[in-house]
DNA sequence: TTGAAAGCGCTACCAA
DNA sequence: TTGGTAGCGCTTTCAA
């Protein structure tokens, strides 16, 4: 009943219209209808109309499998995602899903999780000839990336810098961890720490290698060197740690290589009775939306996730057009976020209350 | 170079590999090939390891657009995730890519958030011939239920109740709400608030209707009704609102529609000195798990959505399979969480420190 | 401006 | 057990 009433040698009952189906009804070839129906400038506008108020009457809706079959390309773009249990894939997902679809592209959910991923995930790349693939995983191997590699499936890696081939957009993390290292420093603290995240992300080590690097120019000692994996759960134990420590030894400042991180961490000084930032400063990398409303209202840096995805699809793009291009790093600055879960340096005491206030990195 | 090296009749250079090109390369018929490829019973074992071999050793991949051209099913489930900002639909998400691909099934992510479908975005679940469609979202209408219903494509929702047309599972909302109403009464709570979600979410108004009319049977006072929109910030403000009451007529429990509420109620509570649940106590739902660690531990009903995708997909395939099925309605119980931001009554008030305890529903 | 025919990669049918 | 052929729905030559 979705289809035209009677079913003559056109109109196969029940059946989903084609385009031999159309041309059948329309009385012309089923070229005629495929150029019409893509706005063929070479047809006359008669039949444009005509063939066009047809399919719409009908509800016809190409099959993009066939076009694909032909044109080569399939309008898929495999998307692997971190743990969207962290906010910041979460956020990342529902961003690309909307800047795919303005692209005309559609996304293929290969993985998420924190999980490796299966060969026969990993194998469906290839069988539904994804256009391209874009990975957003702080992890640094990927099965997904060599797969890609060897059959010439252009990549893009968000979040992660690209480990042995493959594009990457990535925030400046060495950038954002000095930034809250001057920030900490100016600020007077004096014993700082960091928790690091994953061994094997580059956000991580990153992130904290820069801080620590800044810390340590600046005349302080190095920072004590605490957590080693990416979750509240780690942050939360990590808090319990610096909590136990003596008033002598324990840190004023510590900066997380996550948002999630910084979280855990509060969590765990606050049930100890300590208070943020009065007796210690947190600050953390990434922005989510979770860590910049209470009780956290942190410190951090935010990673500019729309323009990343934007130019990660540029990257894409460029590449799936088949014009040849070397990898490509790009690197964005990140926007430093004051919130009440540090301690300011005096001329910025001002800027902190009683809501976030932002400036650039 | 991932290809065969010498680009004879067969191996055609830089060319992915098919199943004519196998053919061609092993002596036997493309239809061979197809057959030996899917261990058809009828190919002789040598000739089927002779062709598993040369597929390996190539690197082949079958194309799965074209067999989905011939074949008529595309492998392909389309997905609408509601906002994944929600760790309900972040986990949801997670768990139905790795479910999913159990199944030999991919994912195509038609859309993700809360704003409407496009669409264009919508049309896409036609144009690359899903078999079928998972709905994850609060959100009553939908733009793709219609879509599906009218195509014959398959059709279940997860987490809300079917509308017009399509299956559904759901977490028994209102058993959960009657069972959270349960737990208030019999510890104690005199003066009851529900903080509702969005007001076309079928889950918000299940749990909150069947809640407050089992207070109300209970003899004590209809609930307060406050909220009106899922989201942290909507906690928050009512949370704000709900403190700023004089002590007389200020609720002692309130319970949310939603974890992601909850945290919100809490975190305004406290922020205004407040004590949860020493001065009042707060109930969510959902079992999400920022809403279980710190610092909330918050009491709740988990859904149990690893049974709910199960039995989504079960419902799915059935209908997947071409036999003609009824529209279902799956209600799954509930799992209550005894956590620390209720008080208890006096027979369970064991249970429920330090940790979370959990007890079915 | 339109039509006829070939073919994308695969599977299914009918013979051999 | 294997091969040839047709055809899925579409686009794209090449002719008319």
């Amino acid at each position: 009943m979705e289809m035209a009433g009677r079913s003559s040698g056109d109109g196969e009952t029940g059946e989903r219209w084609t385009v031999a189906s159309l041309a059948r009804r329309a009385g012309v070839a089923a070229s005629t209808v495929s150029r019409a129906l893509r706005d063929d400038p070479r047809i006359s506008p008669e039949v444009r109309a005509r063939i066009a108020a047809l399919a719409s009457e009908v509800g016809y809706t190409p099959n993009v499998l066939a076009r694909s079959l032909v044109g080569g390309r399939s309008g898929l773009i495999g998307l692997v995602i971190g743990p969207v249990e962290n906010p910041l894939y979460a956020a990342l997902l529902q961003k690309a899903v909307s800047r795919a679809a303005l692209r005309g592209w559609r996304l293929l959910l290969v993985h998420a999780g924190a999980g490796p991923i299966e060969q026969a995930t990993a194998d469906s790349l290839l069988q539904y000839r994804v256009d391209g693939c874009l990975i957003t995983s702080a992890q640094l191997p990927s099965r997904v990336a060599t797969i890609c590699r060897a059959n010439g499936v252009p990549l893009v890696m968000v979040n992660r810098v690209a480990w042995e081939h493959g594009s990457a957009v990535s925030c400046d993390n060495r950038a954002g961890g000095a930034l809250l290292a001057d920030l900490l420093v100016r600020a007077g603290h004096r014993r700082l720490a960091v928790v690091r995240g994953g061994p094997a992300t580059s956000t991580s080590l990153e992130r904290t290698e820069a801080f620590a690097a800044h810390v340590v120019a600046a005349g302080l000692p190095a920072p004590l060197v605490l957590g080693g994996a990416n979750s509240h759960a780690m942050g939360y134990a990590t808090g319990e740690a610096v909590a136990a420590m003596g008033a002598g030894e324990r840190p004023d400042g510590v900066m997380c290589a996550s948002d999630l991180l910084a979280m855990g961490v509060v969590d765990a000084l606050r049930e100890r009775g300590l208070r943020v930032p009065d007796d210690i400063s947190v600050v953390g990398m990434d922005g989510t939306e979770p860590a910049l409303r209470a009780p956290y209202y942190l410190t951090t840096v935010a990673q500019p996730l729309d323009d990343m995805l934007e130019r990660a699809f540029d990257l894409l793009q460029d590449r799936m057009r088949g014009v040849p291009r070397a990898d490509e790093l790009v690197l964005l600055r990140g926007e430093l976020i004051l919130g009440r879960s540090a301690r300011l340096p005096a001329d910025l005491a001002g800027d902190a209350f009683p809501g976030q206030s932002r400036m650039d990195a």
